[in-house]
DNA sequence: GATGAATGAGCATTCATTCAT
DNA sequence: TATGAATGAATGCTCATTCAT
């Protein structure tokens, strides 16, 4: 079961990074968590940059999987969007989910697994953005979304949608549902002009 | 003038940071970008964390400053919020600016300087959000917001403004103004059901 | 056909080591190269040392029995040296062929191989010496050659005939015939006084 | 005295080098026969290579220096031929002086390392490669020596001058002069015809 | 016999931190 | 104060060797 193994390890990584970051991780550890020698981690990845290129890979994957499957549904563009939010809350523990490129800031730039991001990473991202953006034209067209700029909607949808994360961070409010924040989104912060 | 020294310091470091991240950013580069010994930068910091601690420190404090000022105008909330929104996308080259915590998350829990972190850095951003919160809940009492729970608009807020950067990523529109995201915000996605 | 399996070995082990070391081999190149897998390898020598070991063996060997055909013929010791000089050049490729250890000076000393050295591959190397030295003997009896000491000049004869390969090395001249050299060696460099 | 740490180490690699070969001395043998840090090592070495590189260079240049030193003797060549021979012996325990290059197979062509050695070391033997067809070229012109292929000669002097190593190592006979190779080399084994 | 997955000791190199000057 | 040479712990990666199948 070679891919146990691999699995294995990726589990227990993605842990690690989470925890430690990438370059607290080390390799010893991976494979320590994993229960595998030092050299067997490098049976199946190229180097400690591949592990963490693998998991993101992976868990933008399952997101865009997710966000497809959504989208195929019979909905409202609207109950689509609210049931991404809320796939979202249920693995906000996981947190790097949607956009884990963002806890990526401190091993950028200057190395070269930016290169190995832009190119296995960054067309994952894109899709996604590209269904949500997908979704709220299909709204547009409907009649139920106001013409904004879709794409703008889309990232800022995808943005907004990290709240529940910080609100659990920085304030006492423990967020369960994202109904709160979703229907801002949805119905803006002014107060309607009564009529 | 020692205060010099360490502003230099703290600048340089600042640039290297930003462009290469904690752990590859060594004391060596920045004793080098502020063009002092590598000794002399122990004079002035603890360790290579406390460099780090400050900058952010110091990035939140102005942050703070900032939005304290746009605060004590006489403005209505919208218009402060729209303020906030603009600044930050001024500086949002910084991009750590407002939310740097996010991008810290590499460097986290595991390590010394989360202990740091929460000392130093959390309770500004407590009180960025507290602002900001201010600033929402006076809005509601004013008539111009509806009745939503004030710290999580709050934090969706300042969320949603993170959009323009990851615009400038992942699409090829060049944010050049918050207007559209504000718009976007303030209004909500949702078309006003005609009356 | 074991003995094929560990020839294939030898053989494809013996190209790897001449092009890129003793070191810089790994046994997996080896078994690659030899189209077995790499637990195969082990199945025919104790170890790396081992392959090197036999190698060299291999080709001291054919360098004695090669010697002694010649020594064998019914030739003036002049013409047999001569016979081995152009033998030394046709393999000069091989190049570690009657001195493969000088090559080994880097794997030495303090090597358990060291062991195995003295004991395998020296006694060969005296052996070639010998045979030298014997046709050097003779044809001092034979009145061919002046009365100097014939170890010596065994060895000196060995050593001059690996000018070949250096000439190619640090010279534009390519050589192709070791008349040149054994000629020099024959007569000495000195000119005779004219009488 | 930073000379006198990077010339410290340099002696003790030279000797561990020697003795234990390029790959099984490690930069913390170096580093501990030096009595300095690893890290230290690195302050003035680029990498282990470098440091090979360094003492072969060295060694070589010596070499060179002592060459061109006879050179400007007022000798005949013969005596400046047999000068040569006698420093070379004097040195022989140092072993790698004259030809070094020789003992450096077993790390070659595949390896980063023959680039620099291509750079910084084939220059210097071109060089007492040429001094010594110098000298021979000069003994021709002078009517002391027979007309041969100059540059043919000087390598298979460099060659034949290794004798003694190898007579130490596989015979008896402890060669303590180089007279008898000299004049082996001078004369020619073979024997004068009596006129 | 043959395989090749798994092992883990071993090593080059980096870099935060110290301290004598 | 200011320096920067020296330190050595820490870590990513390699590869000879073993062994269950």
């Amino acid at each position: 079961m070679n891919k146990s193994i691999s699995q294995k390890i990726l589990a227990n990584a993605s842990r690690l990074f989470a925890r430690k970051g990438f370059f607290k991780t080390t390799v010893d550890d991976i494979a320590r968590s994993a229960k595998v020698a030092k050299g067997t981690v490098y049976l199946y990845f190229k180097d400690k940059s591949d592990i963490y290129i693998r998991i993101i890979e992976r868990q933008l994957r399952t997101a865009l999987d997710d966000l497809q499957a959504i989208n195929k549904e019979k909905l409202d563009s609207s109950q689509k969007l609210r049931g991404i939010a809320n796939e979202w809350l249920e693995h906000s523990v996981e947190f790097h989910r949607f956009f884990p490129i963002i806890s990526m800031e401190n091993i950028n730039q200057a190395l070269k697994i930016m290169k190995e991001i832009r190119l296995n990473i960054f067309p994952i991202i894109s899709q996604i953005i590209s269904v949500v953006t997908a979704i709220i034209e299909d709204g547009i067209k409907r009649g139920e979304f106001r013409r904004v700029n879709p794409r703008v909607a889309a990232i800022s949808f995808l943005n907004i949608m990290r709240a529940p994360l910080l609100l659990n961070i920085f304030t006492s409010e423990k967020v369960t549902s994202c109904d709160e924040i979703f229907e801002l989104f949805f119905d803006g912060l002014k107060k309607k002009e009564l009529i």
